[in-house]
DNA sequence: ATTCTACTCCCCAGAAACTGCGAGGCCGGG
DNA sequence: CCCGGCCTCGCAGTTTCTGGGGAGTAGAAT
């Protein structure tokens, strides 16, 4: 495995990024800031509602595959730990007692993914949540004052890939990110507490029919079947928190 | 009103953030990061839907007051052009065609927030939403050089800012995050993304009342009174991605 | 001035979900 | 070996949700 390297500039990397023109010029951003940085692997990956994620990276699309293939990002520690944290993580921190954790961890070591990792969470409008990950191959300690050192810049260029993203995204979603109404948000808000309709409309102080009439717009346009689905739609795009 | 200062050291002051110890040392702080930006205001503000909400800033306690009594919240351009992008926007560039935004501009120069504004939206788990925001009185061009010089350690110090924040919640959810089976993920998933219940035991190709028996073993779980509250009780978790 | 959006209320019938009961097989850990 | 967790299936009765009507107010936007 390759050496960690020292720091690059970062002011020329982060100007390129910003006149990325497209998904291409991003891969190949991505695998030059590999080779300075001097880790085995970088990743940028879009982890999307909708199924269909963008992805960019230097792992090999024989592992990509596997990884959607086996439903890894379900179990993956590093996504459910990401998924609560806002910090950037350590891989070694994460919880990995599961066994089906551990076996996606063995399978990654032997794909070439490294046995070190770090990984950014990013979050956008509308709920998106992406990771920008590095992994490497190392000891724990070299690994620690790698991260440490330059955990600042790794950030920011995660902040800088995200926009970028986001810019190409091809699935901007095709409605311009419906709004609840105030109302509409306080009836899905109690939904999705526990409140029945009735209680809810209770807690409202209007009949349940009006409280009715507040859940089925929302979820008409959140462009939900039920209203399980609606209050689901709403949290993913942070709508309504819980 | 000031001058725009020369762009701070940033190394002593983040990790000063880093080691700040409660809430009054990120007041001492962002009192310290005007002072030395030179610009009138800095405001860390987390926006909350539930209300309850925290901030730390240079604002004055009657204009702070004012904002919230008047339910500038509701109408602020910047809360809701922030709300939908990933980078950060100078005020200048936000839509302020309505009459009631127009007000409140007129309103905000008036308390001495300043022409000039620029703010920096964080996103953190479980929907959170931040804003980290400076203001200034002076000319277009002043401010447009000023904040393309700084944007990038304010984006940083804004995102040491929020992960402060973050630890100093009171409501960290204590409860140790049960673990679903995987079929119980499954029923779950399909239920969120709007599937009934029948249409998800097919998909599952098991009966619907197995299909029941997973929902409300989650249900259990989760410690949610319906399904609704459980699946969004899962998404908030992180248990299941939509 | 008119249109539009948000908010409020009402009825009804059919579909779907919830509650509570019970039952058997499979697998791994103590 | 037995217990517990997981996966699978069934019935019956009650409650809740859904989707189709209609109708009026107030405030903001054009």
């Amino acid at each position: 495995m390759g050496f960690l390297g020292n720091a690059p500039r970062l002011d020329g990397l982060i100007e390129r990024l910003e006149s990325a023109n497209g998904l291409d010029d991003l891969q190949i951003l991505i695998e030059e800031l590999r080779d300075q940085y001097g880790v085995d692997h970088i990743i940028y990956h879009w982890v999307n509602s909708s199924g269909e994620q963008y992805g960019c990276g230097t792992y090999d699309l024989e592992w990509v595959n596997r990884y959607v293939e086996k439903g890894y990002l379900r179990i993956d520690p590093v996504i459910q730990g990401c998924y609560q944290r806002f910090h950037p993580v350590n891989w070694k921190r994460l919880d990995w007692s599961s066994k089906s954790a551990r076996a996606l961890m063995k399978d990654a070591i032997e794909h070439g993914i490294g046995n070190q990792g770090f990984s950014i969470p990013i979050r956008g409008p509308n709920g998106q949540f992406a990771l920008f990950s590095l992994s490497h191959n190392c000891s724990d300690a070299e690994w620690e004052e790698f991260t440490e050192t330059n955990r600042r810049d790794l950030i920011l260029v995660a902040h800088y890939f995200n926009q970028k993203a986001l810019e190409f995204e091809p699935g901007r979603t095709p409605e311009p990110a419906q709004q609840l109404s105030p109302r509409e948000i306080e009836a899905m808000t109690l939904l999705a507490i526990g409140y029945s309709r009735a209680q809810a409309a209770d807690t409202l102080s209007i009949s349940e029919h009006t409280l009715r009439v507040y859940v089925e717009s929302a979820r008409f346009k959140l462009g939900a079947m039920n209203t399980t689905h609606a209050v689901a739609r709403a949290l993913s795009r942070g709508l309504i928190v819980v």
